[in-house]
DNA sequence: TTGGGATAGTTTATTATCGAACTAATACAT
DNA sequence: ATGTATTAGTTCGATAATAAACTATCCCAA
């Protein structure tokens, strides 16, 4: 059995996802959203508070507040003061931020789809499999 | 059409690398580097010219010339104009470059190896063939 | 041979990013 | 109760990233 190179699969997968990411920017764009604000709303739902979203998403706390506040200005997501802690902010989707997060996540599922379909059913399946181990 | 969710698989995947990243960010900073121009090095050898590097990276062109200029400042690489193309610069490294490449690839390959420790070696093999499918 | 188009790499000018420091609210120990 | 530490989110200022435009070189069809 040959040596496993770690440094390699993440070199072709950090390749991977990263091409993916470059080849949807501008349909992304699009929708009126930058790549990075489509993540946050695309985990608005299970964590709702930006201290979350920063902490889930490996960004810094203030690129959250201002994509935040761009969402926000783009009538994307709402801010609430949650009421049993008054530093923090619940965030919660508009119909259109919903809309457009679920256009944009079919965007990247197309071109994210569009690779895998390099791979039988019973290859992705496998691939699914491991990546999930993984995370 | 896939029967998985490529959405799910995405996401999970992304999070897994931002968060390795994430996690390594300092250490890679102390070897007198950033993560991008680490990417950079790593690919050198693979891909001497810029413009190549650019694309396999899925870096803008401007970025990678930045990265080199740091990089060949701080003496871990160099650029000789190629002979047969006078637009061209074929990127060699400098056996600090090397080093320096090499602590780097493996303060990430701890981290990564630690996820991917989650995976037996039979496993491991066979992401890496599928992922080399898909790159 | 030459000129129109492509390609490699850089520069410029603007926007994006984010560490550090800040404010406000909470938690917790004494 | 009171001081101290912690946490949520923001602001500020400095750096990083990059689109657009540029120079230089190459390619190649007529």
């Amino acid at each position: 059995m040959p040596r496993i190179d770690v440094g390699k699969i993440w070199s072709l997968n950090y390749r991977l996802l990263m091409s993916v990411i470059t080849s949807v920017a501008p349909d992304i764009t699009e929708l009126g959203l930058e790549t990075k604000e489509l993540f946050v709303l695309a985990e608005v739902d299970a964590h709702p508070h930006p201290a979350e979203l920063a902490g889930v998403l490996s960004m810094p706390k203030p690129s959250v507040t201002m994509y935040v506040k761009r969402l926000e200005a783009s009538g994307f997501l709402r801010r609430e003061i949650d009421g049993a802690d008054l530093r923090r902010h619940r965030l919660i989707l508009t119909p259109e931020g919903r809309k457009t997060m679920e256009r944009g996540l079919a965007l990247l599922s197309k071109a994210f789809g569009a690779r895998l379909a390099r791979l039988n059913s019973a290859q992705q399946s496998e691939l699914a499999k491991l990546l999930e181990k993984l995370s």
